[in-house]
DNA sequence: CGGCCGATGGACTGTCAAGTCCAGTCGGTA
DNA sequence: TACCGACTGGACTTGACAGTCCATCGGCCG
């Protein structure tokens, strides 16, 4: 944060090396048992790079949250862009479910997962936690409120509504998916969302 | 785990107020932030009783999620034997919500944000926690089956199947209403909820 | 009353991680 | 070539933590 972007190259280069390992680890496993050795060891960079890019470990993990949730949306980005048709939608949500498939139900989401490790410890990574779930939301809004200007949308819903109720039942889905290692549960809870949002249609 | 009950009345005393300070640090720093040493100094016990009462660490928190999931499921004890009433579901998400709003929105659920810090971690911890949403859920599902059985819930609605979309629902709302700092995301959540279980009713 | 055993106190050890420090290297520029 | 600042290497310090060890207490039962 307090850092500028290295402005040499290689520099550059070091720094993404850094917050990739550092993002994977995260994800593998956890926040808190991410040491900057095993980023060190993981990016092929020494101690002092890591305080050279960043102030202190906490300043990686907030960094680590940018680059993941970054990744989440461009992992969607091209799903993200059709929610504006049922046929669109759909195809999101089955997406997801295929995803949850083939990781075999681990790991639950990205972004979700980190709320549970950081919100209450580091107000900063909470913000930018709530800043990916807004930009992911906001993708959704978007898409239900072209549906509603093309009037396949009820002109009484309220796109902002219902995709805060989607959210909740894809996070909440992903959450039992993790905990309970069965896909099937974020089936359900998107199938919901397929009901709550259709019996909105106009 | 492998340790049996206490036998004296003393020993339980003392077991029981181990537990009881490590949920609570648990709750307040996060599992991985929680210390033996912290444990030992709120509990009054020292080091050696730690490990006369738990095998080690991560059997000790594995205790915080059976204890936590009992004292969640024990606080709504009253609401969730009404479930089988449209009144007592209401009664039930107001509750919540008045919760969330009491406390600031801080915290989440005490069982969710547990699932993020440990289930890829600890399989045994993984298996508890999945056991506590069982218990939680079922009384749902036992109290929407109750509705269906008076003729109140249609009889082609899956009485299963909507009490995990509603879990989803409350997890996923309680996980923005957190990250966001915002009790309103679990009153939209939960008014989906009503909306989705209503569209079912008979 | 004497021993047994659950329960307790607290010091000790080894390990590991965050953060500091300084001595370098590299690449571009004058 | 000489310089300068960005960049890199890795040892070192300090502290905290999990887990071990042994000595002791205290009530109950024979």
């Amino acid at each position: 944060m307090s850092h500028p972007q290295p402005s040499t190259l290689r520099g550059q280069s070091t720094r993404a090396r850094i917050v990739q390992a550092a993002a994977e680890l995260v994800a593998e496993k956890g926040a808190a048992a991410m040491s900057l050795d095993d980023v060190g060891e993981r990016a092929r960079a020494s101690r002092s790079q890591l305080y050279h890019y960043f102030d202190d470990r906490d300043d990686l993990v907030r960094a680590v949250v940018d680059a993941t949730t970054d990744s989440v949306l461009l992992a969607q980005d091209e799903l993200l862009d059709h929610l504006d048709t049922w046929a669109g939608i759909d195809r999101w949500f089955r997406s997801l479910v295929a995803l949850q498939e083939q990781r075999e139900a681990r790991g639950g989401c990205p972004i979700g997962s980190l709320v549970g490790q950081l919100a209450e410890r580091d107000p900063l990574a909470r913000m930018g936690l709530a800043a990916g779930f807004e930009r992911w939301e906001a993708r959704l809004r978007d898409g239900l409120e072209r549906l509603q200007a093309r009037g396949r949308l009820s002109a009484n819903a309220d796109p902002a509504s219902l995709a805060t109720a989607t959210m909740a039942l894809l996070q909440g889905g992903l959450l039992l998916t993790q905990v309970r290692r069965d896909p099937a549960q974020l089936r359900t809870a998107l199938a919901a969302a397929r009901v709550l949002l259709r019996s909105a249609a106009a």
